[in-house]
DNA sequence: CACCGGCATTCAGGTTGTTGGCATGGTCGG
DNA sequence: CCGACCATGCCAACAACCTGAATGCCGGTG
């Protein structure tokens, strides 16, 4: 895996690439929110990213939503000197997916790292490689990124839960709308059509075929 | 997993339903015998349906009976305020495949049903090797898979719930067309025919024999 | 408060797969 | 050998779906 890290202690620097490369892994680091924004944007192939709140020149979080809004949807632990819930708390509104308190044990870090980066079906191995992550609501394949609205996502997300599979249309509109609103069959088809857009945007591999009178399929 | 239910008393329907939801399933509810025979059809993706056994305006084991040979092939729990060994085993007779007396524990019901749900995933009683799944209106032999159309399917369904016994050609209507649509008798005929070619379109074994001036058979 | 941008929803029109039925030719039973 | 029944190929009508664009609905911004 490759792994983003922005930084500006060299000390927590240093440490951390040489314990991702201990465990295979790939580093880039950036020295603070700058660095970070030219590094790790959405062309950037890094799988996960570690990111400190308390940068030198800018807020951690902020440097997330920038690179957020720039299309990079890669998972993000928080590392901070500060533990309080509330710190945590506003992490995860962020759009950080982990969060680290400082003083911390590199091979936890390493843990939730790679946690992160396997996230993607344990179970249904999904052989086109797409990766959801609900926490930003992004997509990733190998050829790209791209960010989905709410809706689109849990759209998505029905249909990525059986590759292969027909799931019914019924199926995909209990998921999308899971407080049960009426909608008008016409609205799928363009949720639909517009997650297929995305989705060729970024060159996937995979694709949503509709099964006429059943439902839809990825593929 | 899609649960249906039929069932009169709105009390016990609502109770279900919400304890359904929150085990994660979705669910489709009929109030009476006619209304399930709409919602439950072949076409229908329910996973597991509950039954009562004492409907309004019919007894829910001619309801099953009447869907079962409609080519519903989804497990069934039966409902009933009537404990005596003597219903439970016209429960069973009925096509039923499991049974609890009222007043029951909504646990329990869910326990069943997610039982049930599970063991028969693909769900199709036939011996000759040919899987329907309702869910996609696929069917799959050993040698391969295709995609049928929802009156295809329900056709199918129709036949191959006896495999090795002939069907009339009235039944076969009746459960292609369950609105009770007339259609001309070389309709039938067509479809048949389609049903074949995709038949051995993937290489089945089995075929449809068509037995002069009564009906089809699986064989 | 007016404006803007993103999202959700709907509409109108074109496109395509499914249906149902026709015409034709084959096959079976008497 | 004839009529009823079924198989086959084909086509027109329809419904499901796709597409592009317009509308309404907020939350944020100047």
């Amino acid at each position: 895996m490759l792994i983003g890290i922005c930084e500006d202690d060299p000390t927590i620097r240093r440490l951390v690439s040489q314990a991702m490369g201990f465990a295979g892994h790939e580093v880039l680091s950036a020295h603070n929110g700058g660095e970070a924004l030219r590094l790790f944007g959405a062309d950037s192939a890094v799988d996960v990213l570690v990111m400190d709140i308390g940068l030198p020149d800018s807020d951690g979080r902020d440097v997330t939503q920038a690179l957020r809004s720039a299309g990079q949807v890669a998972p993000v632990v928080f590392l901070t000197a500060l533990g309080s819930v509330h710190d945590k708390l506003s992490g995860f509104g962020a759009g950080g997916d982990d969060y680290l308190a400082k003083p911390f044990d590199v091979k936890e870090l390493i843990a939730r790292v790679e946690a992160l980066g396997r996230r993607g079906r344990p179970t249904s191995h999904d052989p086109s490689g797409l990766v959801l992550n609900p926490a930003t609501h992004g997509i990733r394949s190998e050829s790209g990124q791209v960010l989905l609205t709410p809706t689109e996502f849990r759209m998505l997300a029905a249909i990525t839960s059986r590759p292969g599979e027909v799931v019914r249309r019924r199926t995909v509109v209990a998921a999308a709308w899971p407080d049960g609103a009426v909608v008008n069959e016409n609205t799928i088809d363009s949720f639909i059509r517009r997650i297929r857009t995305k989705l060729d945007s970024i060159g996937s591999p995979v694709t949503i075929q509709t099964v006429r009178g059943v439902g839809f399929r990825l593929l």
